[in-house]
DNA sequence: ATCCTCCCCTAC
DNA sequence: TAAGGTAGGGGAGGAT
């Protein structure tokens, strides 16, 4: 039990948040809404009214035990909370709902403590239950020791892990609640501490500093963004977007000229709505436009672009608002939870369960309408109307949940807004409200672990409940026929625990749940649907097989869309229709599995035990929203963002992984750029790829580096990026007690594996440790660099000596005239050592190792002069080996490289084809039976055929690869001038109508001019080293009339730009409705004069009131709101401290 | 047979 | 406007 808090060096971070959190609980901060931490609990508490004092005044003839106790409960317990809360005060104990100070409480009392609360709890004695229970049993107060939750042991280990990019996490942090998520941000942690200084912020060598985790890859954008406030033309919308003929231009690009919009309307509505955006005249430009291009104009607009992609805040602020996000966080603490608690609970369980034959009673109990009945506590008017919990009322909007009242007219969950409706105009929309789901998800467990039988947490709003002992139990005692009788005891008792159940939640939530009780977790499941909503019913053994006869196969657990409609095509509609099939014929359309599993459902079988669950196996981040980048560089930052987010998720899983997949969703290339769905992915063809580590790893910027040569050698356009999501299999468990760091060090004598590279030690000699290896355990991506992205896997490097792969690698860095524009792949002449080894070949990351593979045997058409900047003509996919490859090295390479290199080659860089791998066609063997239905999907059918016409497009796509290069620097140096900017959208959108469009149409033609494969190049790419020289030298070549200031990026400051920037960005939102509090503003102005006076950095001050000026301006919420007038003034301070300080240093009168 | 990898599908 | 994530079961097909 100790050992989780040893185990988890993700503390560090969460110590600080903690520690930072009660801090805050100060009073100065107490109206602030945007009162991070400690306003969250602070509201939680009023709701809970201390009835201390009446219960003591009951009771007062109980021992009181437990005076000068001052307990806190944390997390679920058994016996429940409010069992505890009542004994501990019944027996003289203080009882604390929240830690509001922490000193106050003598004891926390925990059945298992999260990582992240084992560290906040540090310093308290932390009990479990049963030292209450049998303190009281006992009559006097037992040693707490006794009963520690946790060994004693520092764990200062973990503090040294990642020691600078704790504090500097942008990104959401999994654990948290969505609030704690949204405000523990860097205004909490560390803008506010800047001016003031935190006491109490955890010293043990972590300090608050700037973002190394983040490089400023996207530099020029988020520069221009944050300096050049958008221009706010008004939305002059000629508002008939329905019905419009005219070209809706972007919509249809020329990658399929004939292809419309799948809805004109809303792409004539996202036009119109962009301020100045061409109009009809510019249709031709903008079909012509590459997605880059596209996207720097869709992001003129301020909303998009603060809800998208191009918000350096983005992946943190679309965590908090997805709702699928916290869906899946909550289910999996909550199954570690009830993991835990069973493992403390004791193992007796296990033993009885199966001790009486093998009749069961299992429970399933959900909320009805979980996010809607919720929502509606706050809206009790509505309850009688048509309501469902959505982020907005677009079309696109999804809904998340709706009462029992709109499903009459047929609206469901997940259904889009649109559709909704469609089917009922008259309904009501409520905003989501995480923390309530959070209060009312909690009371709903400790009711049901309460009742004491076997749980297995389904979601938030649902469980799975083995009750049979109880059931068993009490039918024995108090029915005394053993007989026949006992059975219908049996069910009453199932009943009535049921219904005292629903009652407990709705007396301690006001929702109603519904409870399913059957046989099995399927019966159960099944029951549950009848029960639905408000009640409860059991399916009892003689009505089965009719109950489930009549159901159609889709009510299955497991059978929705795709499995239904293969049934559907055998004839199967009903369960009825899966028991009048074979088990052949399921077998044979369904496969093994599955199709015995469906005929044993259809019978009523399912042997699926309740709180059987298997350890994690994967840990992802992925998010297919909101992706519209500009450049490769803001995608790849994108994905080093990511991996951040991973890293974190696998120290909270305390674990590392090895094999690691990139998941890309690429705009399908005769899919219109805009999605249906606004800031969605729309149609997409998804590809993944994967790379497998020598050692386990959870280092950001380990997986990052990887992740990203994986994203580069796909070298798609970044523009047609939509989604994005890294993922870690091979778990292994983080092992304790030391070498947690140096692991690396042993990662050279695995077989044929990749990084875990340095702990960023310059240092570190390669040869040293690589010398005794053999060549074939060689570890690719392995190298010594600062800074994952600003320095990518193509950055030169110092040459070495030996055949070691570090030094292959280092040489051909050394060697390579383009390493410095690392994208500029196929126009990339290099030196290939002479005998590569095989193994150190394969050691290098992917795109490097294609480009060395095509050069075995040279070939003109394939890599070449930079003069000849081809790319890879569509390669023969036929061909066994690809002729670029020299076989010779081919065949010494290990097995999985060799189909990694063909499947590179058969997927020619620029159009790879979709991740939907080809299979053999099954018609080639399967002689006259039809081995495989088409598989249906969604969005048509699929399977075989679907495949062979992706692939089928995807290749045609390649031919009009032509079309979208990347806005990008071709030449071989690192030149500055030849630039081939980004375009910013925001400078874009200052200018007069004529002039963007010179500009754009300046922009095209140089590109297709230069015409050079998908490459971008930026200042933010280079080496760290060069970065200064690079802001000048970098500054967006379209600097017209409103030049952005000069941005210096970097740890210029005690705090990045973009770091305060973010902080900023999530204050805004957070107090937007209700203003800044004034405390923070002073804080902001204080920390303004700073920065001009101390940091003497002009430019950031600037940048940071334009940007807050954007903020506040670009924040369309209606009517002005008191919030808005507030914030107008707060920036109107700013922008005169600023101009004071600027004063007082001499300086003039500022443009800001 | 049995394993592994790369998907698809499903659920909330 | 809008926040389309994430983990596990399991099938297909290849390697062993
Ligand atoms: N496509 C979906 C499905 C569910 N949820 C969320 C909102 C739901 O309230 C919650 C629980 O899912 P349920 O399937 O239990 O659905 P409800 O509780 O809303 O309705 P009911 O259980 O009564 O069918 O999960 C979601 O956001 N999107
Ligand atoms: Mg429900
Ligand atoms: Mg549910």
């Amino acid at each position: 039990m100790g050992s989780l808090l040893d185990k988890n060096s993700s503390q560090v971070r969460k110590r600080i948040e903690n520690h930072t959190f009660s801090d805050e609980q100060g009073d100065e901060y107490e109206e602030s809404e945007f009162g991070g931490f400690g306003d969250y609990f602070r509201r939680k508490k009023i709701k809970l009214q201390n009835l201390d004092a009446e219960l003591r005044a009951t009771s007062s003839d109980a021992p009181q035990i437990f005076k000068g106790v001052v307990a806190h409960v944390s997390g679920y317990t058994q016996p429940a909370l409010h069992v505890l809360h009542k004994e501990l005060v019944k027996h003289g104990a203080g009882f604390l709902q929240y830690l509001d100070s922490k000193t106050m409480a003598t004891h926390i009392i925990a059945s298992f403590l999260t990582p992240k609360k084992a560290v906040e709890f540090a310093r308290y004695r932390i009990v479990k239950p049963a030292w209450v229970t049998e303190s009281i049993q006992a009559g006097k107060l037992l040693p707490w020791t006794d009963y520690r939750v946790l060994d004693e042991g520092p764990r200062q280990k973990t503090l040294k892990f990642d020691g600078g990019n704790v504090v500097s996490q942008s990104n959401s942090q999994p654990r948290l609640g969505y609030r704690e998520q949204t405000q523990n941000s860097h205004y909490n942690t560390e803008f506010r501490n800047s001016p003031r200084s935190v006491a109490g912020l955890d010293t043990k060598g972590v300090a608050p500093s700037p973002k190394p985790g983040t490089p400023q890859l996207a530099g020029n954008l988020l520069a221009s963004l944050g300096d050049t406030p958008p221009v706010h033309a008004d939305v002059s919308m000629m508002d008939e977007p329905l019905g419009d003929n005219s070209d809706p231009a972007p919509a249809s690009n020329d990658a399929a000229p004939s292809h419309r919009p799948a809805n004109p309307e809303a792409s004539a509505k996202a036009l119109g709505k962009i301020p100045t955006g061409p109009g009809r005249k510019d249709a031709e430009l903008v079909k012509e436009m590459t997605p880059e291009e596209y996207n720097a104009w869709l992001l003129m607009d301020p909303h998009i672009r603060k809800a998208s992609s191009a918000n350096p805040n983005f992946l943190q602020q679309f965590y908090s608002e997805s709702r699928l996000h916290h869906l899946s966080t909550w289910k999996a603490e909550l199954k570690s939870k009830m993991q835990r608690l069973a493992l403390e609970r004791g193992p007796a369980p296990r033993a009885v369960r199966r001790a009486h034959g093998s009749r069961r009673y299992i429970m399933h109990v959900d909320f009805d309408s979980f996010f809607c009945a919720v929502s509606l506590k706050k809206h009790p008017d509505l309850v009688d109307k048509p309501v469902a919990v959505a982020h907005g009322s677009g079309a696109g909007s999804e809904i998340a949940s709706c009462n029992y009242v709109a499903r009459k007219f047929g609206i469901k969950n997940g259904m889009w807004m649109k559709k909704g409706l469609e089917q009922c105009p008259e309904l009501k929309i409520l905003p989501y409200d995480f923390p309530a789901y959070e209060d009312a998800s909690q009371k709903f467990y400790e009711a049901i672990l309460d009742i004491g039988g076997v749980v297995q947490s389904v979601s938030i709003d649902e469980v799975l409940v083995d009750v049979t002992t109880i059931v068993l139990q009490e039918a024995k005692s108090a029915g005394n026929g053993v007989d026949e009788g006992s059975t219908l005891h049996e069910q009453e008792h199932a009943n009535n625990l049921a219904s005292r159940i629903r009652a407990r939640v709705k007396e301690q939530t006001g929702c109603a749940v519904s409870v399913g009780i059957g046989g099995n977790i399927l019966l159960a499941k099944v029951a549950l649907r009848k029960a639905k909503p408000d009640g409860q019913h059991q399916v009892k053994p003689e009505e089965v097989l009719d109950v489930l006869g009549g159901l159609e196969v889709t009510s299955l657990p497991g059978v929705a869309y795709s499995i239904g409609a293969k049934l559907e095509e055998m004839g199967i509609k009903y369960v009825s229709g899966l028991r009048a099939t074979s088990k052949e014929r399921l077998t044979t359309a369904l496969g093994p599995k599955t199709g015995e599993k469906l005929l044993d459902y259809a019978k009523g079988v399912d042997r699926t035990e309740v709180g059987d669950v298997s350890p994690r196996k994967s840990v992802s981040a992925e998010v297919s929203w909101g992706i519209r980048f500009i450049s490769q560089a803001e995608a790849e930052e994108f994905v080093q963002n990511l991996c951040g987010e991973l890293e974190r998720r696998l120290l909270n899983e305390q674990v590392k992984g090895k094999h690691l997949t990139v998941k890309i969703m690429r705009r399908s290339l005769d899919a219109p750029f805009d999605a249906v769905k606004h800031l969605g992915h729309g149609k997409c063809d998804t590809f993944n790829k994967s790379a497998v580590f020598g050692i386990a790893t959870h280092s950001a910027e380990t997986i990052g580096r990887e992740a990203i040569s994986i994203l580069r050698s796909f070298r798609f356009s970044p523009g047609d990026l939509r989604g994005l999501g890294v993922q870690m299999t091979r778990l292994d468990p983080i092992k304790r007690g030391g070498a947690v760091d140096g692991s690396q060090k042993r990662l050279q004598f695995q077989p044929f594996g990749g990084p875990s590279p340095p702990r960023r030690s310059h240092a570190d000699p390669i040869e040293e440790v690589f010398s005794p290896v053999k060549p074939t355990n060689s570890t690719p991506g392995r190298r010594a660099e600062r800074d994952p992205i600003d320095e990518g896997p193509m950055t030169p490097k110092k040459p070495k000596d030996s055949t070691h792969p570090a030094v292959v690698r280092a040489r051909y860095y050394e060697s390579d005239p383009m390493a410095k524009t690392p994208l500029n792949i196929s126009g990339t002449q290099f030196i290939l050592p002479p005998n590569p080894d095989p193994a150190v070949v394969a050691a290098l990351p992917l795109d490097i190792r294609s480009r060395l593979m095509g050069q075995g045997v040279p070939r003109p058409s394939r890599q070449s002069s930079p003069s000849i900047p081809s790319r890879p003509q569509a390669a023969t996919v036929e061909e066994p080996l690809p002729s670029q490859i020299d076989p010779e090295v081919f065949n010494a390479l290990p097995e999985d490289m060799k189909a990694e290199i063909l499947e590179s080659y058969r997927r020619p860089g620029t159009s790879p084809a979709p991740a939907n791998r080809l299979r053999s066609p099954h018609g080639d063997r399967v002689g006259p039976q039809v081995k495989k239905p088409a598989t249906p999907t969604k969005k048509g059918i699929r399977g075989m055929w679907g495949k062979a016409r992706e692939r089928q497009r995807d290749a045609e796509a390649g031919l009009h690869q032509t079309n979208f290069l990347g806005v990008g620097n071709p030449e071989p140096q690192d030149n500055q001038e030849s630039e081939g900017e980004d375009l910013d959208p925001e400078i874009l959108a200052a200018l007069p109508e004529d002039l963007r469009r010179e500009v754009l149409e300046d922009h095209r033609r140089q590109r297709l001019a230069r015409r050079s494969g998908l490459n971008v190049s930026g200042p933010s790419r280079r080496p760290q080293a060069e970065l200064d020289e690079a802001v000048i030298g970098g500054q967006p070549k379209l600097t017209f009339p409103p030049a952005p200031p000069k941005m210096s990026f970097g740890n210029a400051g005690l705090t990045s730009l973009q770091e305060v920037k973010e902080m900023l960005d999530t204050w805004h939102s957070k107090t937007r409705t209700s203003g800044p509090h004034d405390d923070d503003v002073q804080m902001l102005e204080k920390y303004l004069r700073s920065v001009v006076l101390e940091e003497r950095n002009m430019e950031k001050a600037v940048s940071l009131v334009k940007w807050l000026d954007w903020l506040v301006t670009a924040d369309g919420t209606r009517g002005e709101g008191k919030g808005k007038q507030i914030w107008v003034k707060a920036l109107a301070r700013s922008r005169h401290t600023v101009n004071a300080a600027a004063r007082e240093r001499g300086l003039g009168e500022l443009d800001i």
